[in-house]
DNA sequence: CGAAGACCT
DNA sequence: CAGCCAGGTCTTCGA
């Protein structure tokens, strides 16, 4: 069920680990995240003895761990997560076959009379999904100005271009719409319904290799990138549902990375705003704004939110200037004025760096690290990389090990296990909780209990439930 | 197989 | 003067 892959090297069944994967490569990987050791393992077996396989083939490679010294997190958090990711796999999502085949005859009526349409007014037939002839059709034969240009110097038609220039001529309008019905088509609504079990229930696969952060990913299907906004969003998520006589709850951490930053800053605006549950974005604007939070404006809510996103990845006055449509100075001083606010904040990102710099990795909270050698590049472009990627790993990585706490928790609770509840899917900083009706509600506020209390932070962690038949109503 | 694009947190 | 924020997966095109 499970592909393991180490950071773009597959590691095949059967493979002799010295002929495929030399011993110093590995050690750099197991010092880097502490997460390859069961890659063998996990490769050739049947899932069910994946946890098992793990562990015995730890055995052989003790030395190497220990003298990484992160044999507690491979203890206590990696090889104890393998079972859990085993049954979520095993257990998948329900799916409902008649909303899917519902949903995509819609799309594809529409994209019929899209496809026309586009035809229609480009005067020539020619393959909407090109982005080459598209700008062909663009910017030379109907003379629109193209928007800009993509990294390799191509007229770019992506999205972000095509709302810029969306009045200039009534094809964009009609591109747009193409765009996102294709998405749904080509990767949800058309493969999807061919991979689910006789029970009609998804199975992914969760990947605990494929990240530099140790978040997990998903892949075949990917479950984690399930359309949630835009016209047909809710509906798409409304198609992944309960079994029969079940029902879901969906379980979020509210805010868990800028909660993360307050527990390790001990930035005193952030760590009150969060003690005293208020809205941190409006919070921040009142900070910004210099006025209580009662008379910040919507548009000032937008803005700090933007920059509290953007700090989680060290965000550049260019990209804040672009985000928030104001000029590079006025961003920069946006910037300077945040941090002389959060002086706090300021001091804990120059010591990540500094810390980064003279060990050569950072460290998250359940001690995984990364290593980051481009730090000391002579290449400022990439020490910059290196260094929003320092804080931005501390950051989500810290946050992906909470969760796997959470997860780890929930798998051997009694509790949840009495009432017939199983987690079933993981989106980064939500879990899918399944249970019978009847035992829901109480499956959801144990599993919320559970994730609340699995970390003991200097702020709360706050978490959102709702239970509902499918997965847009769970939120 | 890389580039472009689109979906997610 | 340009510089465009972190981590992923998947589909399609075109060489």
């Amino acid at each position: 069920m499970m592909t393991i892959v180490c950071h773009g090297d597959s590691l095949t069944e059967g493979s002799d680990l010295n002929k495929n994967y030399t011993w110093p490569r590995l050690r750099q990987s197991l010092y880097q995240d502490g997460r390859a050791e069961f890659a063998e393992a996990s490769e050739s077996l049947h899932p069910q003895a994946k946890g098992l396989a793990a562990l015995a083939y730890m055995q052989g490679i003790r030395g190497q761990v220990e003298s990484a010294r992160l044999s507690a997190l491979m203890r206590d958090l990696e090889i104890p997560l393998i079972p859990v990711l085993v049954s979520m796999e095993q257990a998948g999502i329900g799916v409902d076959l008649n909303a899917f085949s519902a949903f995509l005859d819609d799309v594809s009526a529409q994209l019929d009379e899209l496809t026309r349409s586009i035809i229609a007014h480009a005067g020539e037939p020619f393959n909407i999904r090109s982005s080459q002839q598209l700008a062909a059709i663009l910017f030379d034969k109907l003379d629109i100005k193209e928007g800009g240009k993509t990294a390799t110097g191509q007229r770019s038609t992506a999205n972000q271009v095509l709302e810029g220039i969306r009045g200039r001529h009534p094809i964009v309008e009609d591109i747009l719409e193409y765009r996102m019905l294709e998405k749904l088509r080509s990767t949800y609504l058309e493969p999807l319904p061919k991979l689910v079990d006789e029970g009609s229930r998804l199975h992914t696969h969760f990947n605990q290799l494929a990240t530099t952060t140790g978040r997990l990913s998903s892949s075949r299907p990917n479950l984690q990138n399930i359309p949630i906004r835009g016209k047909y969003g809710p509906r798409m998520r409304a198609c992944f549902t309960a079994g029969p006589g079940n029902l879901l709850a969906a379980a979020d951490y509210s805010q868990i990375e800028l909660r993360v930053l307050a527990h390790f800053s001990k930035d005193p605006a952030l760590l009150d705003a969060f003690r005293n549950d208020e809205d941190i974005h409006t919070r921040t604007a009142a900070l910004l704004t210099d006025k209580p939070s009662r008379d910040v404006q919507p548009d000032e809510r937008r803005n700090a939110k933007t920059i509290n996103f953007g700090l989680i990845y060290g965000m550049g006055p260019q990209k804040l200037a672009r985000e928030l449509d104001i000029t590079v100075n006025q961003a920069k001083e946006f910037t300077e004025r945040y941090f002389e606010k959060l002086t706090t904040l300021k001091a804990y990102y120059d010591t990540i760096v500094k810390d980064a710099e003279s060990n050569g990795f950072v460290t998250t909270l359940a001690g995984r690290h990364r290593l980051l050698p481009e730090l000391h590049s002579r290449n400022n472009q990439m020490a910059s990389q290196a260094k929003r990627q320092a804080v931005n790993t501390v950051i989500q990585g810290s946050a992906a090990d909470i969760i796997k706490m959470a997860m780890v928790a929930a798998h051997k609770d009694k509790e949840l296990a009495a009432l017939g509840a199983r987690v079933i899917l993981q989106v980064h900083d939500e879990l899918i909780v399944e249970a019978p009706e009847a035992s829901i509600s109480a499956a959801g506020e144990r599993l919320k209990a559970i994730m609340q209390t699995t970390a003991d932070l200097d702020v709360p962690l706050k978490v959102d439930l709702g239970i509902g038949k499918n997965w847009a109503d769970a939120h």
